[in-house]
DNA sequence: AACATAAATCCAAACGTTTGTATTGACTGC
DNA sequence: GCAGTCAATACAAACGTTTGGATTTATGTT
């Protein structure tokens, strides 16, 4: 286990002052060309790394951003975020940065740990999700001057930037792609009040039904897990004959399968299901669920962008305002969205 | 935006040294239990956090666990590792400690990544995955001394703690499965060779395949992608009649399904599949695919809680050996296993 | 009242960088 | 040959904590 070498074993064995060997190596006009190339060979020979910690002491800076994965993070967490971790930590470590992910248990704890996150200074910018009306994270942020990007709106459009999926579209797809062949009896399966992209999901569902003027929708507010989505499911089926399910997320649709099972109905005869965000297998169900995709890697892409360029201006806001994108779903016409025997 | 409140600030808000305050907030016998209070109560108040950096910097450890994501992290990525964040964070915040997470691009990469975690002291401990035969990661942490624990064994195993999952049972038990009604033509389709967990399962599946009496199964190693198999799948599907796939994931068992559905073969009468690791959504397909299970909830606690030992310990060989956990799959048969009409 | 002892607090160094300023020596121009 | 300039490097402080040792203050003993 070798001793760990630090500019100080560089000057020693060089004869030069740390500071001439800091500077060397950032490539400092002030050190003579000469000296520089010896110190930068020696510290290749010893395979050189700056102490993360002691720079970021000195320079204010944590050298890492944060990423906020929100509960309930469990089997059926977006496969997005996964493929968000991992695209935006080869950015980051093109200009030397790093990813730290924090986890929160539940969602009281959020802002408690945006809070741990700035004041300890864990990170110099920060990455959130599903992002609530009156957001408390984004607030503490926002007071704070921390950068951050979030992923998906907030009330606050003009002070950040972000990424959105255009979740009403969402809805409005669902709702029309059902209303092929059901006109009542639809029942919208949602994640809780108050976040952003279930409360736009349902706001564009319940206006398309409007415009097609169908039966007002039924609607429910649940946690996004297969479970949930199945006893919602389950209730529905035991009181209404051919129900039409318009789901925010595949988990959901896939508890709308479970149930139907459960209750010996079968998808397509007795009830049809339109799911959201393609997740791996929702291709297989039978029949094939219909749901809406967005490009998983290309939105991780894209947030990884805003987020370097971001942080490359230091949180300041560009002479023409913040990034916004608001990114399209595309509907996936399947076989589960239409009653059929 | 407030400034930064440190020891210094409590110190001269009290009339104290700073070193004072220090001890005084970490319940150090040597300051007053008064003198302590006090100094609690203010520091309550302003809400003061140390700060991380100067914390590593003077203590020499990070306070900082790595999870290194091995590549292909995409679409398809088991869902076990979102899971192993939020559990493993979980667990280390309530340490004082904070996860980090490195995504390699390609394999090459990985050992370089692992060498800049150690050199610049980015993590005192590491979790990883995907482990290899004669793996470079290993090597070099065992090298230099920086605790770590695997998700799969290696070759050092009396050498630290691992995790693993007992893949030659799981090939075995995709085997066992498919000779219900396959005693020829069995492919195996498994990850790129010297990928431990995929070498095992091909083990499994071949011994077993001896022991029941098959024919010799065929077998492929390709990129755990649903592409991947698919086009493996289709090349077998074109040269032979009623094949029966016995898949190390359940990705590649999905890719089996779209290769029967393009070239308009049906899952039980033409060909069975057995898949893996019970992705969401592999309940649903048509016909139900037959896979194995682990419980991801407790692989990921387990891994967390080995990894807090380990660490408790200061990465030290216990007295009775490093901890090993060996998890039994459980054989989850429901249909597409079976050739039927 | 003097002194030893214990309790409470302060001082100073250290962790490994970065960066503003001071120092040294060599060269310029007159 | 001497002030002035510039190049090259050294010095020193700072970032916020932790911790060993020194110093002060209070307590007890004779």
């Amino acid at each position: 286990m070798r001793k760990r070498v630090g500019l100080k074993t560089l000057a020693e064995e060089l004869g030069l002052d740390v500071s001439t060997v800091s500077r060397a190596l950032r490539d400092d006009p002030r050190v003579k060309p000469a000296t520089r190339r010896t110190v930068q060979t020696l510290a290749t020979r010893y395979d050189y790394r700056p102490n993360a910690a002691a720079r970021a002491l000195r320079g204010g800076k944590s050298g890492r951003v944060a990423v906020l994965l929100s509960p309930p993070q469990q089997r059926f967490a977006s496969p997005i975020f996964l493929e968000l971790l991992s695209t935006l930590d080869q950015h980051l470590r093109e200009i030397g940065l790093n990813l730290a992910v924090f986890a929160a248990r539940d969602r009281d704890e959020e802002a408690g740990i945006v809070r741990q996150i700035i004041d300890e200074g864990l990170a110099d910018g920060l990455v959130l999700g599903r992002t609530r009306k009156d957001d408390a994270r984004v607030k503490l942020l926002l007071d704070r001057g921390v950068p951050f990007v979030t992923f998906g709106t907030t009330d606050w459009t003009d002070l950040h930037p972000s990424v959105e999926i255009d979740y009403a579209e969402a809805g409005r797809l669902a709702i029309r792609a059902l209303a092929e062949t059901a006109s009542r009896n639809i029942h919208i399966l949602s994640a809780p009040e108050g976040l952003n992209f279930a409360d736009n999901y349902v706001r564009g569902a319940v206006a398309e039904a409007a415009v097609l003027g169908l039966a007002d929708p039924h609607i429910q507010r649940i946690e996004m897990t297969e479970d949930a989505g199945k006893s919602a499911a389950s209730g529905v089926l035991a009181s209404t004959r051919q129900p039409a399910f318009a789901c925010v997320q595949d988990s959901l649709a896939f508890g709308v399968f479970r149930a139907a099972a459960d209750a010996g109905l079968r998808v397509g005869p007795d009830l049809t299901v339109f799911g959201g965000q393609n997740f791996p297998g929702s291709e297989h169900t039978a029949p094939p669920l219909s749901t809406f995709s967005t490009e998983d890697a290309s939105v991780a892409e894209l947030l990884s962008q805003v987020m370097m360029r971001h942080l490359e201006a230091g949180g300041a806001r560009p002479p023409d305002g913040f990034e916004h994108h608001e990114i399209k779903p595309t509907q996936l016409l399947r076989q589960s969205h239409i009653f059929q025997s």
